[in-house]
DNA sequence: TCTAATATACTCAATATGAGTATAAGGAAA
DNA sequence: TTTCCTTATACTCATATTGAGTATATTAGA
């Protein structure tokens, strides 16, 4: 490839080889690794030594390492290999997320040091005991979004902090259309004033909160103090490993829609209740259950073992398997979303 | 950032630095940029000499150039002043589509030399006339995939050349599981035995040609001659852009359905069946005239202006603009595709 | 045997969708 | 000016999907 490049380039930018500036670049790798049991959506993080966090002290970090290309042959093979080696665990269902390199360069690299650009990936596993360095910790998705878990009704952190602490932001800059653009952006993306709560907009939501100075990472990317109100928007991370995480959610949230991958998060059976309580822990609300049902069950997502559950403390529980003739069968199968269940409340 | 990964990595690989092995990589960025005129969906693609291919002739390539940290403060920005340069076009959206960096890797790099892995970006323009170095040309995007283009019924490249050549391949490998997952493969992709066509798995089709040897890039990665088959099978590209741009085909066809992104490609008033021309051009199927105009009018995307299009050649068509107030009102406005219109024929 | 808890089945109105038919408004040919 | 062709727009209607329940079944334990 670097021989066909070489040419490509040469022949667009005469005199001005590109392997000159090239290796100031370096790429990382990043695994937002996510289980769901009891309810509670994790992920996957290790403890690292954050020299920007204020204080220095150790942070949350994604399991991270850079690409060697000598030992790995692919990304997703390196990806595969650091996150074994970070946190013990053989990574199954594997997609690719997005690649950062925009924002949070350490002010320090500045000019001359190489830049980090990292390519991060979704990883869905069953829960399973952590065989790795130790440093591994499974921590629920919503320590670090708060904002995001509707499951009981709007969270009243929305209207109590995050609300008023955007409007007064609203108040400094004086032109008129750019305020209107950021008071549009911010209900579209926190669904206020009749916009509904779009729950994969949690990038969106996590952009405005960190440019508004409202989230602990924003002030110390500038070597700041954490203001007051970071204390009750979850809990901060390394570098930019939290908007890693807010694309890792949403692109999740969206995607169990049309493809059937929440079924990588389930044992091979499972009852419907369980399946729905992981589909309502990864999309943040409450679903009906009797509609969940019929969606499944017509839809011909899943299919009865003929096996119960005697532990559900009611009725025992039919054990359902995924179907996977459903691939066949249907263009975008999933677990579509209706609205919200809980409505009232908050 | 350099200094904080830095930290990072030596707290987790005692001895062994990062910044060793970090320079054999380099980053490039590609860019599909897309239009639609008079029907056909366009993309931009520039004239380059590529070695691999049989008789090292030009290629058809995406607008590429290296990543030049010391110019391009994001990765967007240098996307951007590639295809300025290289195109004279200056890019409105843009969204991050995929990082390669997984095959296609020139053997010849091999031991030792960088390995280039590329950030991928889809653009959306109106399309306009070409200011740049005048070796990049619109090209009708089912030139490079005639097999995506269902609007005048299934073609018959699918069933007369693709399905033969992919069963006969099916007979070569003994056992019988592989065989089960690759025919079920095929199944999906191409909306064989009973399995809907569905309109978002282009890139799944390409590689599953590409495996085939069915593509003339397939036979020049590793040095053989073209195949026969490969003439009907669209135009190759350079390298691996013939992959990225079935991504980019893919990740647009699903995105129209979910957010308002058509309008990208739209003069700021138009018709409703020049609205549906575009979609249906980008989605490569047909679409019920009345049905569109229904779902893009009473869903809020549009409002009518009160003027006319008298050139129809009809009865004059009112000219309509999008309507951004849909943003708020709804989670996901975007052209939803009902099943295809055309059916029976091909 | 009653109650609480859960699972599962069934109902019903409101919408949304797929597939038309009907009518309107222009230009061009007869 | 009438007819015909073309495109646009309006309306209809059967069917499917959704949202929101009510009703019944099956367990454990008071």
């Amino acid at each position: 490839m670097a021989t066909r490049n070489a040419a490509l380039n040469s022949a667009r930018l005469p005199g001005k080889s590109a392997s000159a500036t090239a290796p100031s670049v370096v790429v990382g790798l990043n695994a937002v690794i996510v289980a769901v049991t009891d309810e509670v959506p994790r992920v996957l993080t290790v403890s690292r030594t954050d020299h920007t966090l204020a204080g220095g002290g150790p942070a949350d970090a994604l399991p991270f390492g850079p690409l060697r290309p000598e030992q790995h042959h692919t990304l997703e093979r390196g990806l595969r290999s650091w996150a074994r080696q970070q946190t013990g665990i053989r990574l199954g269902y594997v997609e690719q997320l997005y690649t950062f390199g925009d924002r949070f360069r350490d002010p320090r690299a500045g000019q001359g040091g190489p830049w980090m650009i990292s390519v991060a990936y979704l990883a869905l596993v069953r829960e399973q005991q952590l065989a790795g360095s130790g440093e591994a910790h499974w921590r629920d998705w919503y320590d670090y979004f708060p904002w995001e878990d509707w499951r009981s009704g709007p969270p009243s952190l929305i209207s109590q902090t995050i609300t008023p602490a955007l409007e007064s932001l609203l108040t400094q800059p004086a032109d008129l259309p750019g305020k209107r653009a950021r008071r549009e952006r911010r209900d579209i993306a926190f669904g206020l004033h009749r916009t509904p709560w779009d729950t994969e907009r949690t990038l969106e939501r996590y952009e405005l909160l960190y440019e508004a100075r409202l989230v602990g990472e924003a002030a110390s990317d500038v070597g700041e103090p954490t203001p007051p109100e970071a204390e009750n928007l979850g809990r901060p991370m390394a570098l930019d490993h939290r908007r890693i995480l807010a694309t890792a959610l949403g692109r999740l949230r969206g995607k169990i829609k049309y493809r059937p991958v929440v079924f990588e998060l389930m044992p091979p059976v499972f009852t419907l209740s369980h399946l729905q309580r992981v589909v309502e822990a990864l999309a943040g609300i409450r679903l009906h259950k009797q509609n969940f049902r019929r969606l499944v069950e017509r839809g011909g997502l899943v299919e009865g073992t003929g096996y119960y559950d005697e532990e559900t403390g009611g009725r025992p529980a039919e054990l359902f398997a995924f179907r996977r003739e459903v691939l066949r069968e249907r263009a975008a199968p999933g677990v579509r979303l209706p609205g919200p269940q809980a409505r009232v409340q908050g």
